[in-house]
DNA sequence: AAGCGTTGCACAATCGGTGTAGCACAGGTT
DNA sequence: AACCTGTGCTACACCGATTGTGCAACGCTT
């Protein structure tokens, strides 16, 4: 035995090879130093605690020799943090949020956290429920996707003092994330209603509809006033009855575009399809629809899929830059205690036109974003 | 002051109105009881420890007078366990991957856990490094879809003691539950072979092909078994280079049928693009081909949109049962530790084959399951 | 009145890290 | 010899829950 090993007593179980995992005491034992010394060497902070650089060798050696890794439980107790982040989103299987669920994932891992993403299904109990299971868990921060109930989600937050932004569907009095919906819409509307006038409607006489979404909600809300613009702009008129924000569910919006056709007698000049759910409904109908039909309306969906770019008729499409939203969320998380950032703060990320035959494979995301403050 | 209160000494400070969260020495003190009372008054084991009910109510009106709630952090690393159930799965935007999250998250919030889900990218050694996170979180249980390297994930998980489930892509010697890729592909392939027959191509002279998919990986692997098994069913030949099994990028999908037409001088009789992944980049290709020549050929994807129901040709698909899978899944994990289960065990779930033109909105997912040991 | 079983609760150890406070020792100063 | 200054490390008290153990106090028997 030499002169440096065991010298030191060991206050816990020598943890003989049973199944339990490895502790810093057993590395301690095997490095003949303290826990307190495993903790600041293998912690980093080894440095300016006055550890000796052999006895910092001696440990890693030990710790990779037992295979150690630390329990983060342990450590987010003591540190009164997780390591965790959570991600609250309406659902999975909407691929605009599946797409923030990607981009968030990518940002925690860069960060070495790790993301606690729960769908909510869009019901504020639901919403309730899991953001106070994820105070529980001592989550670090939390980004809010799509969230129903937004005042009382950042309620609870700000009561915890809990870090936290809004994505897509902001909130009045904290820091909030969206793209421009009104500005996507309105650029989306408006390159509709070019298509019309270049298929030799003049615009005045053309009827112009958005379908789809929830006028409640800010993101419908911002949509609508783009669409109007665009329609004013255009010298044309933009009455209520043009608005028919059935909900995003499918067969909503599938039943709300057969009741149009029907008011109509055909289909309207131009069709906006507010959201990819929604649009999931009203393709149907409109494939079941005469082709000359569905060839004399100019589409367009608010939001993007590659497999819109294939159909039969072309459709306009407008993408969320997702990655760009979650960097902006992400720098708002990052952003040091001290704050300068305003309270409620919103950052503005710019939509995407896709024109139709030009949706390329794979192309890449920008990263424009250009920042407001409300 | 009443007699029942101050009964008892706080070891803690008395946690004044400062922004730190309430603790069950708060609970305690407000209740006139200790904490361990507190404890077992709201982890529902104070019958057990003979706690009266009037000190129950007690406890329990102080706890939500205060807020109270519990924090997992600390309750986790005495338990050695955490209420976390971490899931892995290659990217979030494919939709059968994001229909098992969903359906993962349904299942870990109805027992009242927390999701943690990662994506790896189809990386291995972000697979490996995900695990061991997720082990440092000391999770209670976890869910691998889709894994690239299947057995160096079970290696991790098997050497820490934790629970594991392979969901899509099997892993020998674990608990794995998957689609029955063989029999859907089989089930597929011949709808695609009497759609050929049915427009009057005598079936032994027909061409069919299978493209996308790595024949590296189990799913993939069965699924050609199946296919190859539904031409041979046909009295067809089903040779090698009927497989062009090019990965799953839609990039790849796209140009390996460029390629095929160009081999062929036309497409084939009957195609079979296997996940909805290689399919986005068939689509493309597809649709820019004249019309009568789609028309002629039998497509089929293995793999669900409600969009490809739209399309300008009919497309056969086969649906997962991501419900059904998950529910199978977590039937493995909620098995006692006194396992019955036999090592192994391979769990088989029956694909649903999706009809051109049948696809109406909003069926319902069924639960049929059939079981096999390997 | 001593003995005994119940009831109802409190104490203290524990989980595995973190970090402050402080000890022991070497070397240099007066 | 007494004193000081670093250096290199350890002891110990946390974090907030859970849980085995133990001990008063009460009622009841003999």
């Amino acid at each position: 035995m030499t002169g440096t090993a065991n010298r030191t007593a060991r206050p816990r179980s020598p943890s003989a090879a049973d199944g339990r995992k490895r502790t810093i005491y057993d590395v301690a034992a095997r490095a003949g130093a303290s826990a307190s010394t495993v903790s600041a060497v293998l912690s980093g902070s080894w440095q300016d605690r006055r550890i000796s650089a052999d006895t910092a060798r001696r440990v890693t050696l030990a710790a990779t020799e037992l295979g150690y890794s630390p329990n983060l439980q342990a450590r987010g107790l003591r540190q009164a943090r997780s390591g965790l982040v959570g991600m609250i989103l309406p659902e999975h299987e909407n691929r605009f949020f599946a797409q923030l669920a990607q981009a968030f994932s990518k940002q925690t891992r860069a960060r070495a956290l790790l993301p606690a993403i729960i769908s909510t299904r869009r019901d504020p109990q639901e919403e309730a429920r899991s953001v106070s299971d994820l105070l529980s868990y001592a989550t670090d921060a939390l980004v809010v996707a799509g969230a129903s109930d937004p005042a009382a989600i950042s309620r609870l937050c700000r009561r915890a003092g809990l870090r936290h932004v809004f994505v897509d569907q902001p909130c009045e009095g904290a820091p909030s994330v969206v793209t421009d919906n009104a500005g996507g819409a309105k650029s989306l509307a408006s390159a509709l209603l070019e298509d019309v006038r270049r298929r030799g409607t003049s615009l005045p006489e053309a009827r112009a509809f958005l379908v789809g979404g929830d006028a409640r909600l800010p993101a419908t809300a911002a949509r609508i006033a783009g669409f109007r613009e665009a329609l004013r702009g255009a010298g044309m008129a933009a009455g209520p009855e043009q608005i028919v924000a059935c909900g995003y569910a499918p067969a909503n919006a599938g039943q709300a575009l057969l009741d149009l056709r029907d008011r109509l007698g055909r289909l309207p000049d131009a069709l906006l399809v507010n959201s990819i759910t929604a649009f999931e409904g009203a393709l149907p109908v409109l494939s079941a629809l005469p082709e000359n039909e569905v060839a004399a309306c100019a589409v367009g969906c608010f939001d993007f899929s590659p497999f819109l770019s294939s159909l039969r008729f072309p459709v306009w499409m407008v993408r969320q830059r997702t990655g760009a939203l979650m960097d902006a969320a992400f720098g708002v998380l990052d952003r040091p205690a001290g704050v300068p950032e305003p309270e409620g703060a919103l950052h503005l990320v710019p939509a995407e036109l896709v024109v139709p035959g030009h949706a390329g494979l794979g192309q890449k995301q920008g990263n424009g974003m250009e920042r407001l403050t409300s």
